[in-house]
DNA sequence: TATGAATGAGTCTTCATTCAT
DNA sequence: GATGAATGAAGACTCATTCAT
């Protein structure tokens, strides 16, 4: 993301900006990719935290420590930056996944592993359930218009089908499973937890964000996912 | 528009108002309420179509047919208006869960009807849906005030228990699941796919709303679950 | 205008509003049809001084003294109070010539009225000229969607086909004048003089605006009509 | 959007730019005439569209193809070039009028030429309209200012009092008639039309920009003008 | 109970203009 | 000569809420 301008004052320009906080610079010197970077992060805060509606661009502005106007210069509109942050969140999250290398290790290792990485993603993140419960709100009105985050199709689908087949091969799956339906099922038993977790802990009277809490919800849910498609 | 005071033929008139559509009278005499009602069933559409934050007051009275004052008169506020449909919706869930008897079923049998009529419960009715993404979004901030809600106990998990028990002992389910722990689970492999519906339908380029793709979920969820907590 | 609402404090208040001023009222009380009367003759001024683009609602609601929300109260959008500005306008001279009374006079004479009454109709009046020419802008978009100012026919042309008709009648007008074209030869010279007054005195480099300059266009412009449609 | 600099392709590009279109050009070479040419022609379109309060310089930056920077370059600020497309207009109208040659006409030839140039010259051009009218709201502001336009007297007057004079010479038309003020009642007949067309049309209830419409105008124009001068 | 009038702070967005390169 | 980044003020309009009747 930063571009090396190689100013001899740029260097130490670019070392440590606070992700989130407002940023006050003494020296103003030019620097779009670092203004657009900073109008981006923090609008992933004040969205992800408010939604698309309650989130202001004044706000935006302010925290992102730069001017309203260039928001609308780098972005265009509202709804072009909560796009723009949209995808950003998404292409995070892919790169993640394609950290995950599971090739090596045995079907049920394998999916254990995957269940778990699924389920991990989410703790102490809730940016980006936020993000995608806004656009759900909307009806994906944005993400139709993307065309960047079509194309960045989740690796995990394609891991699921490699782990189901070698599974199936050795005996320990049960056969005729899609895996994008379980894919659905994983994110869902993960995501819902996360998700509802305010109102959940409000209606069960548990506090679902306690460590304790989150080991037991973990464990049952590999444990119930390996059930569901073991032989 | 045109108010007439309270002439005798107005009896008649305030039987039944179609909930949810915009009410026109002609004669509009005094009935508090029907005109409560009128605005919480507004509010109930505004505020899951549109979120907390999106929602305003002014399009909820324009809706309802009543005064803005109204609004303010029975509800206090924004929040209490909030909170009302809130608790209006809990009470709705709440209260279809409640016709369900599974008792006389045996466990497995009793354990598909209790994840089929979970999962048809989110078909067609994005309300409740958005209505408790919202209320995440705000950590649950109104639910924690409601003393009314805290005491509205889903009976599922006590179902749940039942059913879970009686299977351990007639050897067709593993013990040591955690009743609450699989409520939330059934529960998020069904929300998460009608929560998520429209930004799944574009990364998955397929269209989960179709008839077909529903009915594929459904019985995906019912196998696996079933499968899951198999002995 | 003024609805007397038969108050006992009432009466001294409605007394004398100086119409276009800033309006500082101690007593605040409510009175819906004076907010929207100091509204419309604030944004009569403000149009018609600054063009439509050029007017700010800010300076009219301040120019009122009405609060900024009521512009939009009652007029619903800058568009909705423009519009209402220029049917009040075009009421406004509508009902000045229907005061001309004209029958009783010689063709002659009722002509050389008619036309000086056009011509000093525009005399220390920019308002309308300026309102036209902003609408013209537009091209009548606003008036396009007013049926009442459809409705306000004026009845110049009316008088003018009598006069026409009762000289060509007693041999002093020729025949063949369609009234309607020359009511519009009638306003355009004497609109044009006032309404381009600026530029035309610097390029005429004689300052049209004066007492003189004025006697002496009046004199030709009726001189001008009344021979050009001379038997 | 790519820039190349200079290549030896560029010189035939420049050649000619159609005036009043947006430019495109995959070669941007540095070409400060014809940079300067865009803007004005673009500035012209939008100031006679919108107004000087309506346009603006975003809008007529991009309509040029130029860097807003440069409007402020060559103009030094709205005003500046507004007063540039200014005098620009009437140039182009003074430079069209010192076309007409009457000198070898009849006087009442000469007349009717000279007052039909003037109602044509209005015909499908409402910019100079426009312009003037603007002008006029701002009170001739900037004209005032401009020694360029000061200078250029109309030649139109001049003619006209050579005819007036032949004609009077030769007992066709009456005497002591200002030609100043004749002049300004040939151009009020015209303009007004012309500028009024849109309102015209509604409130006469005809489409005043037909052609058939037009003829008919310019006919009674001509008419009357001639018999208003007749001896 | 019910209503429309009234408010001030807030919304997103665009303005003309200047600065650094 | 030419450009994109940056700015603060202002644009129209809507917000949730309260007041007087």
């Amino acid at each position: 993301m930063t571009k090396t301008k190689a100013g001899p004052a740029s260097a130490a320009e670019t070392a440590a900006a606070p992700e989130g906080a407002a940023v006050k610079r003494e020296v103003r010197t030019r620097d779009p990719e670092r203004t657009r970077g900073n109008i981006l992060a923090a609008a992933t805060v004040e969205f992800s935290s408010r939604g698309f509606a309650g989130a202001s661009i004044d706000a935006i502005a302010k925290r992102s420590g730069a001017n309203r106007r260039m928001i609308y210069h780098y972005f265009g509109s509202k709804r072009g930056l909560w796009l723009a942050v949209l995808e950003a969140a998404y292409e995070r999250v892919r790169t993640a996944e394609l950290r995950l290398h599971l090739e090596q290790l045995a079907p049920e290792k394998a999916m254990r592993a995957l269940v778990a990485f699924t389920f991990d993603s989410f703790i102490g993140e809730r940016t980006f359930i936020n993000l995608l419960n806004s656009e759900n709100l909307h009806q994906a009105r944005h993400l139709k218009g993307s065309t960047r985050i079509k194309t960045m199709h989740s690796p995990l689908i394609g891991m699921l089908q490699d782990i189901l087949d070698k599974g199936v091969a050795a005996g320990v799956f049960r056969s005729g499973i899609d895996p994008a339906q379980l894919w659905i099922s994983i994110a869902g038993v993960s995501f819902f937890y996360f998700s509802n977790i305010f109102t959940l802990s409000v209606i069960l009277d548990r506090d679902l964000m306690s460590k304790k809490q989150i080991a037991e919800r973990r464990a049952h849910v590999v444990d119930l996912i390996l059930a569901g498609i073991r032989a």
